[in-house]
This record gives C-alpha cells, sequence and structure tokens, in this order.
DNA sequence: TAATATAATCGTATAAATACGATTATTGAA
DNA sequence: TTCAATAATCGTATTTATACGATTATATTA
C-alpha cells in the first residue's frame, strides 16, 4: 500500500499566498481537533465556563475517565486548549490567541 | 464497548446561546472535512482554480482516483464543495456560502 | 509517612478512516 | 451502436482513532 499523503515528501503542497506551511497546519490540525463530537463538546463547555478541570468533563461527558484524558490531549497537541497544572488537578482553558488565528485563516481561505 | 458520543441519545451537548443543532452540526462536519491533508489540498487547490475537474485533481495528487473520489464524497457530503455534472465529468467548486457561515460560527465560539 | 485525589499512561478491543485496484455506470464521440 | 473517457462504487487490506479498565505518577491531606 502506498502512503499517506502527509507521509510523502516529494508532495509539495497547494501554495496560497500569505499562507504559510505554519499556517496550513494550524487549520489542519484545529479542523481535526474541533472535528469530533467529543472534543467540540469539551470546547463548547470550556468556553462556557472560562476553565475547568478533567474532573468536571468526566462528571458532564458519558465518557471514561482514560477516554477524556485521550482527547484532551488531541486538543492540547493542536494547541486548542492549554492545561495548568494545580496541585492534583489540572486546569484547562481555551488558547484565545490561537483560535483567533484560526479564525483569521479560515478567512483567508474563503 | 460503550458507543460513541455521537451514538448516545440520552447525552444533551452543551448549549451556546445562538447556537443551533444545525450550527453545531456544520462545525463538527466542515471541521471533520478540513482536518484531513488530503482533503485541505483538494480545498486549496479549488480556491486557487474557482473550480476544477476530477482528472485535474488526480493529476495533481499522488493518490488513486478511487482515493480522491472517497475524499471529494466527504468534502460533498458535509456542503465544503459542490458538483456539478458537465457531460462525462464533474465540476467542483467551494460552497462559498457554507464557507462564509463556518466562518462566521468560528467567530461566536471564540 | 500513609492515605487519598487527580489525571496521565498503558494495554488492548473494536470501529472508522484511508488507501488501492477492479468494476460499473454514464455520457459523448466515432 | 460501439468505443472511449470520466467518475463513482465495490471489495478489501491496512492504519488510525476511539473506547475501556487497570495501572502509574504526583501532589495534597491526614
Amino acid at each position: 500500500m502506498t502512503k499517506k499523503l502527509s507521509e510523502l515528501d516529494y508532495f509539495i503542497p497547494c501554495c496560497l499566498e500569505d499562507f504559510t506551511d505554519e499556517d496550513r497546519k494550524i487549520v489542519l490540525e484545529v479542523s481535526n481537533a474541533l472535528g469530533n463530537e467529543a472534543r467540540l463538546e469539551i470546547f463548547t463547555f470550556l468556553r462556557n465556563k472560562q476553565s475547568c478541570m478533567t474532573t468536571q468533563l468526566v462528571d458532564y461527558l458519558p465518557l471514561a475517565q482514560s477516554t477524556i484524558s485521550q482527547h484532551l490531549k488531541v486538543l492540547k497537541s493542536s494547541g486548542v486548549i492549554t492545561g495548568t497544572i494545580s496541585g492534583t488537578s489540572t486546569n484547562y482553558c481555551i488558547n484565545t490567541a490561537l483560535m483567533q488565528r484560526y479564525y483569521s485563516l479560515i478567512g483567508k481561505l474563503i
């Protein structure tokens, strides 16, 4: 089987003016992070509460703690949320700066 | 194994003011459509060319015709692109109206 | 120091996504 | 009508994502 597009080093992505590789990466990763029901739910929950601990999400979502932790990892690695350790808990909140950038990149795309 | 969040009929998603179920569905599906390298590439290609046939995409992308057809199906079902049959070809272009709506929904989210 | 609380990670099962070649359906041209 | 071109669909292999319970690591409290 051939490789996925992301694994082909000879493929040069379609260029857009004022659209860097980093911009492209942001659009890909943020879109991917938001394109899942559990993660969009975490996002909107956080957006309402401003910030919250994992415990609150575990109480709210009908998913196992380990599953939520996995989704939080995806959200964190894409930059959509940030987590600050505070005692035995971790305090999550939305990375507004990155989301503003995503918003402006979507604006550029259309 | 328990079901995925999307299959749980008892779970009521986190409500946001002025954010309907349809809005939520658009954010989910458009994000999912754009959150894949091949599909984002198709999107930017179309965005540059204004419109194009599948053949052009098959020439451009290092992927099999059947694979590209599958990605076009995802993009179509999310509403991101529209396809108009013209002879033996299909002419694709970006659904600007939906993308504008997505853009404004992301704006609402942040 | 021991017990508790919290969240991450590990191991693993299952489902979904991605990819291909082959086939099919449809349209337009010869 | 037959042939060629185009794109969708089928069947299938492989990878990735999603989910769980169990375990681990760390920090706070008793």
